[in-house]
Order: C-alpha cells, then structure tokens, then sequence
DNA sequence: CAGGCGTGGAT
DNA sequence: TATCCAAGCCT
C-alpha cells in the first residue's frame, strides 16, 4: 500500500519540540567557518561544497577557496581553471562550475548581490530546491524547508515515515512536513538544528538516542524500530571498465596532458590520456596514438594498474610509460608541460594517482 | 523519473 | 574488503 500522503500526527507537540530542538543546538552547534557571520555569498559557497560531502571534508576547502576569493566579485573574474583548482579533490567538480556561472551571473544582473527572492535564486545554476531553502533561511531568515539526508533521516523517525526517501518524491513530502513545524521565530536555527542532530546525534547507524534532546517526541524512539529508519533502497553496483594510463614524456622531459570534454566525468579536467581496452589492445596503442594524435610514440614500459572507484563506475587504469619524438606540438586541448607547470592544472584523484607513479 | 556525477569517512 | 553514505543537482 502506498502512501502519497501524510498528516502530522495530533499527538505530535510541534511547539515544544521546536523548542528543545533549538535549545539543544544553541547549546550544542559546532563553530564553524561559514558560521562567522550571515554573509550569503559564503553561506552559499559552503553550502555548494557541503553537497554530498562532509563538514570535516569541506572546512579546509571552504577557508582556502575564501581566502583566495573573498567576494563574488573575485570569484566571477577568476579564470574557470583556476576555480576548478581551488575545487581538486572534493569532488563532483560541476558544482565548482556551476557555481562560477551563477556567481557570474549574480554579478551581472544583481549588481554583485545574492538575491534574496526565491525565483532569482533558485535560476541560477547549481542552486536545487534544499540549497535554495538553506541560503533563505540561513543567510536571509526566511521560514523556507531545507531538506537534505539528514533532515528527511531524522525526520523520518521522528514522526515514523517510512517511505523511501531515495525517491524525490518523498523529499516533496518532507519539505511540506518542514513547512508546517519550522520556526518562524529562527527558521536558520530549526533548520540548521536538524542537520546538526543529523549529523551528531541521529546517525544513520547507532543513533544515540538515550541522549537525544528530542528523544520524547521521537515515534520511531517510542516503537524501538528507529534502526529500521529512513527507508532506502540500494544503490546499483558500479561497473568497472579497463584503461590504458599514458605516461608519455618528450626529449625535453616533458609530459603531455590533455583538457577533458566540457560535460559529462571530470569536465574541463586534465589528464593523461586514457583509453579504453576494449577499444584498443595495447599492440595497436602506437597506432591509435598516432592516429589519434599525430605523434609517433615508443612505449618502453608497463606499470602498476590504478584502480579508482566513482560513485557510479569503476576505473581499473594500466599505466604505459612511452617515449615520444619532438612533441612541440599541441593542437586540440593536449600539451607537454614539466612537472612544475602540471601543478596549476586541475586533476581529479584518478590521475593524481597515476601521476605519483612518475619516478 | 533514473541515472550521471567524486571523494573520503565510518563500520 | 564491501557497503553505505555525506548539508544534492542536472538532464
């Protein structure tokens, strides 16, 4: 049977759990850098790089990153290149993207201002309905619902919801749940106070629920069954596909890397060039390179296999040391750059790795 | 809607 | 080692 609806229960006191809620998290909120102050521009940007990721993760990101672009301004004149270095390593590098063309755009049409209306902000690019409701209600106070995994975890064992929240359906429901228990009084606090238990308190696994502030308005607590809270199915396996790692390096002690295409795995990133296997066996790799690139190579040496996991594939990765003739040559997106110049360009940790194998 | 899209921490 | 999953968004 399923449920395309639901009422908050009447036996559930909304009132006083807002205020247990929001005296625990007064009293119990991590400092944080993006918690200095109510600027929007760093609200948002934390927010960004707090997708999917975690705090500890982001914290020395998010301090380099301001440190390095302290307004919007600086943000949107910085060279996308540039801004995707500053985002190596953390992943899902479309945000860092994203984020420079809504910055860009905050500039242009707002005069350097993050709007505070929901239609302006929701617009720009990389902005999805829980970030829209963080930056409302933490940079603005507005009384917006910002449901993330936490949010739609706690909240699930909270009032006993079980449907599956991988479905983005179930996340309608819960933003209309937020809406009928936030707080109108500090809708920042009571949204950044879920997150918060989310994250100490109501784990997914182990919840510690005998210290939990709001253990006494918890069905879930109530039924013994909050282990058996949210309802999620599994992810798919990834798959794992087979490449060939070219190291190549010319007479100069140069390497040759490559820009990435401007969507899809690691966009407007560099590597070094991989191929698939079963596109090419290794004894046609010369051809293939030569067709493809318009440099005669001399593989001299097979290395280690790098393996790297995705969120949605795996890479299992062959390095082929090569040698290469002249290799001034840098049509399309490749060039040979030294080893000091690879430094400035941004590449994702499955080429970070291939790279420390350069001995 | 389902699937693409990174990385590292926790168990 | 395997699996989950962490302040999601885009297409």
């Amino acid at each position: 049977m399923e449920q395309t609806s639901f009422t908050i229960p009447l036996l559930f006191n909304d009132e006083a759990f807002r205020h247990d809620l929001l005296t625990w998290y007064q009293g119990n909120k991590r400092l944080l850098p993006w918690r200095e102050n109510q600027d929007p521009y760093r609200i948002w940007v934390s927010e960004i790089m707090l997708q999917q990721t975690q705090v500890d993760t982001v914290i020395p990101y998010f301090n380099q990153f301001m440190e390095r672009y302290p307004t919007i301004k600086e943000l949107a004149e910085a060279d996308e290149q540039n801004v995707l270095k500053s985002w190596e390593g953390l992943g899902y590098y479309s945000r860092a993207r994203n984020l420079h063309t809504a910055v860009k755009e905050v500039v242009e049409k707002y005069d350097a201002q993050v709007p505070s209306d929901k239609k302006e902000l929701k617009q720009l690019k990389g902005i999805g309905p829980y970030t829209l409701g963080a930056v409302l209600s933490i940079a603005f106070n507005h009384p917006e619902p910002a449901v993330d995994g936490n949010v739609m975890r706690v909240l699930s064992r909270i009032l006993h919801i079980d449907e599956d929240i991988a479905k983005p359906k179930t996340k309608k429901l819960f933003e209309e749940v937020v809406k009928e228990i936030i707080s109108y009084e500090d809708p920042s606090s009571f949204n950044q106070g879920l997150m918060e238990l989310g994250a100490l308190v109501c784990h997914p696994k182990n919840p510690e629920c005998e210290t939990c502030p709001v253990q006494q308005h918890c069905l879930a607590y109530e039924h013994g069954d909050q282990k058996d809270l949210p309802v999620k199915t599994k992810q798919k396996k990834q798959k794992v596909s087979s490449y060939y790692g070219l190291v190549l390096k010319n007479d100069e002690g140069k390497f040759f890397i490559q820009k990435r295409p401007d969507e899809g795995l690691l966009a407007n990133m560099w590597e070094f060039p991989i191929v698939l296997q079963e596109e090419f066996d290794q004894k046609e790799l010369v051809n293939w390179f030569e067709v493809e690139y318009g440099l005669s190579i001399n593989i001299y040496t097979q290395g280690k296999r790098v393996r790297h996991v995705f969120s949605h594939v795996i890479w299992e990765v062959d390095v082929i040391y090569a040698s290469v003739k002249g290799g001034q040559k840098s049509d399309g997106d490749g060039k040979f750059v030294t080893l000091e110049e690879l430094e400035r360009y941004p590449m994702p940790n499955i080429q970070q790795k291939i790279k420390k194998l350069i001995h």
